[in-house]
DNA sequence: ATGCGCATAAAGGTACGACCATTCCAGAAC
DNA sequence: GTTCTGGAATGGTCGTACCTTTATGCGCAT
């Protein structure tokens, strides 16, 4: 006998519809409501899926919906058998997208190359000014993680990341450290797809300098030379670049056409 | 007898799942690689949610999760009755997560503005250097549309995301463009909010100066200007600022503790 | 031949229900 | 007090049914 036949879509009593968006962009909105009004606090857990969904008068799939947004940006985390948190660690609220943004405009090594250099000087001289000991002993880590690498690509790579990210945190600018560090992340990412090569000596004679400079609180010096280690970087990367934008290209285009979907197996069966 | 009690949730034939990871979260690193190998171009037509679910073995309310991530984030658009396209316009795609994460870290409008105080003068640099005739177009659109605003608080701060709009664009930048625009619009969402105003005026003499430097090319007349520009608006805001500030904090405070379900009308029944 | 209109198919949107795997926790057993 | 254990709660997945909107093609009138 089901519920009703006629249960109607509309006249949700919380959510109210305008007719036109999906519920799960509502949903997500209301989300974003909650935050704004303090109503969630960082490591807070949500209320179960079940009694979500029945407060906000939607199915359980249409209010997974809107809490998978939340977990791919990293917003929050599920746990099974638990239950739905408020993630503490905002850091990776933008990594997807912009992983997305990257893959989806071909965004190329030099142009991010070319905005780490129009800011970072500026953030290293931040740094300078306003690094409290611990960002101070994070750089020092970083180094140290550098030095222990063993050229092992993926654990230079990760020693860079956390240099830059030390530098970030140490501007005391929250915007900043966010966004660069994603920028960061998802560049990292595309260079070890195409594995390219870091210097591990000739990086290390540039982020030495840059942490003593910041440690000795002298800014001019730290962007500067934080303007140099980048565009020394770039030279580098766009000698190397060439040929791996080349061989891409070729790959790009011997796929382009084919298919998203091959033969099926099943569910087919009429045309 | 529906289909097998005994449905594996493993063994699935196209997506491998580790055993650890959601199907939807793995559905969307697939779809990044699909981005990746250029089998999806801007504009192009997804197959239908049925058939793409039956592609990777999952029920369709499980795909829907992962389409729905992306559909958030503005990589694609779902068209009721039609299909879901892989999107044009890119710089949709950091909007939402860029919402997220500065609520979550509270972000400050003053965080905001120095930022773009560290980088704009650069790209309005950039700009002059590079900026093409339909840059400048866009540019002189802006601020016509700032004339015609007629003091209309959403008018003006929208012509005033399209004035900064047209300098990231004119920088040739692309990621920079996209980050720093959607900073920009999540900037003004949040002062349209705190429903700030801006001085009609005061902005234009600010503007137009800088269009004019970028015009004749005088990349050091730009960046200073728009040096100047921003501290300006620095000095504006942080006043306001503080009152607005304060006045939230109330609020927030107010509501804090305010349990996020109430009494519910259905679903109840057993406690 | 052209154009209009309507029926049909197909697509996304939503709801509901069942079941699984994991986790937590309280109460029993020692 | 500690350990064990079973049940309840929770997120994860699947599958089905049905709705609304949209595109399309066919037939009929012009």
């Amino acid at each position: 006998m089901r519920s009703a036949p006629n249960r109607s879509y509309k006249s949700a009593p919380i959510l109210e519809n305008n007719g036109k968006e999906d519920v799960t962009s509502l949903l997500v909105k209301r989300f974003q409501d909650m935050l704004r009004d303090g109503l969630l606090r960082q490591g807070s857990r949500l209320p179960p899926e079940r009694d979500l969904a029945a407060h906000f008068n939607v199915a359980r799939s249409s209010l997974r919906q809107a809490l998978k947004v939340l977990e791919v940006m990293g917003v929050i985390t599920q746990k099974v058998g638990d239950g739905s948190y408020l993630n503490t660690d905002t850091s990776a609220v933008l990594a997807v997208p912009m992983e997305f943004l990257f893959l989806l405009d071909d965004t190329s090594v030099g142009e991010l190359t070319e905005l780490r250099l129009l800011i970072e000087p500026g953030l290293a001289r931040l740094a300078a000014e306003r690094a409290t000991a611990g960002d101070i002993a994070l750089l020092r880590q970083s180094i140290r993680d550098f030095e222990s690498s063993g050229g092992d690509n993926l654990k230079i790579v990760s020693s860079d990341l956390l240099f830059h990210r030390a530098i970030f945190q140490a501007s005391k600018n929250g915007p900043a450290t966010s966004v660069f560090h994603s920028i960061h992340r998802a560049m990292a990412k595309m260079i070890l797809v195409t594995s390219q090569l870091v210097d591990l000596e000739h990086t290390l004679a540039f982020h030495k300098p840059i942490m003593q400079a910041i440690e000795r609180r002298d800014g001019d010096r730290a962007a500067r030379l934080m303007a140099e280690h980048l565009t020394d970087a770039t030279a580098l990367l766009t000698r190397e670049q060439e040929h791996q934008h080349q061989r891409l290209l070729q790959d790009r285009i011997a796929r382009e056409r084919r298919p998203l979907l091959r033969g099926k197996t099943a569910s087919s069966g009429k045309n």
